[in-house]
DNA sequence: TTTCCACAGAATAATCATTATCGTCTACTT
DNA sequence: AAGTAGACGATAATGATTATTCTGTGGAAA
């Protein structure tokens, strides 16, 4: 289902399907989420959220982000944002990277260093570089 | 040049070029990035640095990689680490990524929802997903 | 080789992002 | 309508990163 296609019957769909409790809060934080595309974060979610709720508290939007990630109603761009991972690998190259243990593994595939680069990135942006991330349960992980 | 093949004198090399004074805690925070694949964070590279230097200091630690990604001798993972950005599109797809303003916009691309995965990654991996992340300087960003 | 100084390091405080705790409240069941 | 598990709000605590300030030194210049 699109982000924008009937968003809040879908939210609330899904809630029950998960026993979450569906709450004004919450709703509005979904709705928050979903009206642009811009893949907002906690703070933007939470100035959103004031508007119509201003008593509701940080702790609150982090905490139902992470609900809603957890039962799989959203998702984040990356999983690696807690810290600064460095890479001493200049040249272009792939990552595996396990959702469990944050382990990081480099992946070097001559097929995936020549991508066709859709039109839509090439004509409003010049592209520095890029990389696939294989989100990945590691074998050490995966009992 | 792959990162293991004579570091130290690419290290010395790159920093000469690019007028950074060569200083044993530079050396040895290099070295403790490069001294295997694993990606560390800030943390991990302060505890293996201290084996040499007891006295070297956290923050020296994070400025110094600062520095050395500034002047491109190292990168990073992802360039979206700072906070988390959340998606409430949970089907298959990929981003664009600004690296100066950090917008964050979808890309659906047929093509690439269908990458062909290298063995190295299902041959021990779980594969949970993937996406590609295009960094890119965007067109507000390019004047 | 000595001198000098821009830049690097150490110590520490400050800031920013995120998570934990806990008392109160409420959505949903019965 | 009442009961209860789970959600909310307030706030403190933690963890990651950055800023500040003072001291020290690598490497150019004399
Ligand atoms: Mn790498
Ligand atoms: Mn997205
Ligand atoms: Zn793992
Ligand atoms: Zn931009």
């Amino acid at each position: 289902m699109e982000y924008n296609t009937q968003p809040l019957e879908y939210f609330i769909e899904s809630c029950r399907k998960n026993n979450l409790k569906v709450t004004p809060q919450r709703m509005a934080i979904f709705q928050a989420l979903v009206q642009d595309g811009s893949h907002p974060n906690p703070e933007i979610i939470y100035n959103r959220v004031r508007a119509k709720h201003p008593t509701i508290s940080f702790a609150t939007v982090y905490k139902t982000l992470e609900t809603f990630e957890k039962f799989g109603l959203i998702t984040r761009v990356t999983r690696l944002h807690d810290t600064v991972r460095y890479d001493p690998e200049i040249e272009p190259h792939h990552h595996i990277i396990c959702v469990k243990c944050r382990k990081v593994i480099n992946l070097f595939d001559e097929g995936l260093n020549n991508l066709p680069v859709p039109r839509e990135v090439t004509s409003s942006n010049h592209v520095v570089d890029y990389s696939v991330h294989f989100n990945v349960v590691c074998e050490d992980c995966n009992n």
